[in-house]
DNA sequence: ATCAAAGTTGACCATTCGGTCAATTCAGGT
DNA sequence: ACCTGAATTGACCGAATGGTCAACTTTGAT
């Protein structure tokens, strides 16, 4: 009696297993994966408790096991999970049209994912606090990449005289640290303001003023008056 | 017997008690801090062994015990030190002169915190993401307080058309996270840029383009050519 | 109805870790 | 030299926790 290897849930077989109570088996899974993506975020690694996870799930401690077979793998999927999450929502900076259009819409879907996922943001900044012992191999690899190839559109802006000489790659964490900090440090700006309705209150306050000063941070303007045209 | 209550080392007693072999016990306390806000920033409050931290001050594990008579009491202590040197860096930024200036010697100043201690940027970090369940108090006492009277500061600002019209807490919270992601999130960004030599080669790129760039979201010119004027 | 595989459950085990303690050493005062 | 209190140390203990297991239930196919 082997407990199902803990795979990403493959959309392949979900159909075609023809002897099993198909379906039941995923449904748990992804309950189980939210709980824990859930606890994790909030008390790392050490501090989640499978019992707290099993709780949160709904089901007995046994079961999580049975499907994750261990705690260090359920930890490993949770967090690739995430990751991928993470990398998506760099999407594209689109090449063309205006940049300050682009990075508009780029800060937006950041600051979108911070309000609709604060735990994988959290659970995420946690990891890479940690040194990023488990993901270290993507952000030097995918992610390293990824802002090599849209730090050289940031450079054509710049040399048109479209974008402060910024090294992309800072603007890019400039952009990281801002849009993340809503939703890691949600207890300090709770705190800080005082709302009472975190999610609605501060996303609706914060996304207008972030997004321009953001694109005022990195000298792109519309209208050519303030442009930054050091050449 | 009763091990010593452990209380933030006072400075007063540490000459005249009489009978002792003084200052022998004061330096084992600060090795054993300095080592706890290493283990404790890199491992968060669960994960950070006692005697991981008794190792890396090269002490049994009992003898840290003796000096801390438990390790939350040990946590307690190194996070609210490592609060106070938060909250000392928020320092003066003071209401006369010029604006930008002001903000470029804040935002300097919180560079160099990032920089000289990160592992204290990164556990408070992981305190907040945790819910912030210890300095809670602290962040909607003291930080809420400072915050709405610098935020005075930057309300006149605004009116005499000095800086753009910005909530003034959200203006921290973005200064914040951007000079804190250079400390917390070391690991994402040495993976990105590949530098070998963190330290020395971030904070020399950044410190001046983080700065201004700072400067231009937050709309401070000194020359008035770009400032933002709508009345 | 019967069967087999998948899923569920709580009891149980081994290990790890925070914390205690008694024995010992060390340092300074007399 | 001797005494006293502080400091050091390693052995030890109990609680907590990750993980196993065997008994049991459910589900769907034939």
């Amino acid at each position: 009696m082997e407990a199902p290897q803990a795979n990403i849930p493959s959309r392949l077989d979900r159909i075609e297993t023809p002897t099993s109570n198909q379906g039941v088996g995923e449904r748990q899974r992804e309950r189980i994966l939210r709980a824990a993506t859930l606890v994790f975020s909030r008390k790392g690694y050490d501090g989640a408790r499978v019992e707290a996870i099993a709780q949160k799930a709904g089901i007995p401690k046994g079961n999580v096991l049975y499907y994750f077979k261990s705690k260090k793998a359920l930890y490993r999927i949770v967090i690739k999970q995430v990751l991928s999450l993470w990398l998506e929502a760099l999407g594209n900076v689109s090449e063309e049209g205006n940049p300050e259009e682009a990075i508009r819409q780029y800060v937006n879907r950041k600051l979108a994912l911070s309000r609709n996922h604060p735990e994988a943001s959290r659970l995420f900044a946690m990891e890479v606090i940690s040194g990023a012992p488990i993901i270290s191999d993507h952000l030097s690899g995918e992610l390293r990449r990824w802002v090599e190839e849209k730090g050289r559109i940031f450079k054509k802006w710049q040399e048109a005289g479209l974008m402060a000489k910024i090294d992309p790659a800072h603007a890019f964490f400039m952009i990281w640290a801002v849009t993340q900090t809503y939703a890691d440090f949600e207890a300090q700006i709770q705190a800080v303001t005082g709302v009472t309705n975190y999610d609605q209150e501060i996303y609706s306050d914060a996304s207008g003023e972030v997004v321009d000063a953001l694109v005022r941070a990195l000298g792109l303007k519309r209208d050519q008056r303030c442009s930054v045209q050091s050449a």
